[in-house]
DNA sequence: TCTAAGATGGGT
DNA sequence: CCCATCTTAGAA
């Protein structure tokens, strides 16, 4: 069985700091963690990409401070879900001071707890059919847009890091899906778990 | 007001 | 390849 006490959830101060492309290949091998409806599921992080608010074309903040971007211009610590295509809830960290509007967005993890009410949620059955894709992952983490803003020190949703994580081995690629920010598309800003089985895009060129 | 496009995913 | 589905941002 899974030990809780094994994880220490990651303090604000991990989602502070300023770079945040460092912090998106540190939340590689962290677990997400939700408690939601009172369904406790788990999943370890596979897959992130940074987005940076002040010099990346391919961020929603970059020179915008609207509604919807402003809550990645808040404090780091809290969760940015916003609704892709109509369809899809996806999962981002902000991080950074205030004004900083900086985030990574979860892209695929590794099913660890609630299995099952995982498969119930996506209505599928396969390990990796689960988690492995920003909006499948939120689905069946019971992620929404409700949880905008919601903060990541609190008790619904939080990421721990495992005391006895060894060194992992991490690939690097160019961020998906955003060919609309012309050279910036090219930023080697996706981290993804060696090996893994449960990316959501195999690694093409950079 | 109006409209195009989007950090996707699933099926053909 | 196609399409579901709807918010957002920016234009008019």
């Amino acid at each position: 069985m899974f030990d809780l006490t094994t994880y220490e959830k990651l303090p604000k101060s991990f989602y502070l700091r300023s770079d945040v492309v460092q912090i998106a290949k540190d939340l590689i091998g962290k677990v997400l963690f939700t408690n939601i409806g009172g369904i406790l599921t788990a999943a370890k992080i596979v897959e992130t990409e940074a987005y940076c608010g002040r010099n990346d074309r391919a961020c929603h903040a970059f020179e915008r401070r609207t509604k919807r971007t402003e809550t990645m211009y808040g404090e780091g610590g809290v969760a940015y879900v916003y609704l892709c295509y109509g369809i899809h809830h996806l999962f981002n960290v902000v991080t950074n001071m205030h004004d900083h509007a900086d985030a990574v967005l979860i892209r695929a993890a590794e099913p660890i707890i609630g299995i099952e009410q995982m498969q119930l949620r996506r209505k599928k059955q396969k390990p990796t059919q689960l988690t492995s894709g920003p909006g499948v992952l939120s689905q069946a983490l019971g992620i929404s847009t409700t949880y905008n803003e919601a903060s990541l020190v609190g008790e619904e949703i939080w990421i721990g890091a495992d005391r006895n994580q060894i060194r992992l081995e991490i690939e690097i690629d160019r961020r998906v899906g955003v060919d609309y920010a012309g050279e910036d598309a090219l930023l080697p800003w996706r981290f993804m778990l060696r090996e893994s089985e449960y990316v959501s895009v195999k690694k093409r060129n950079l």
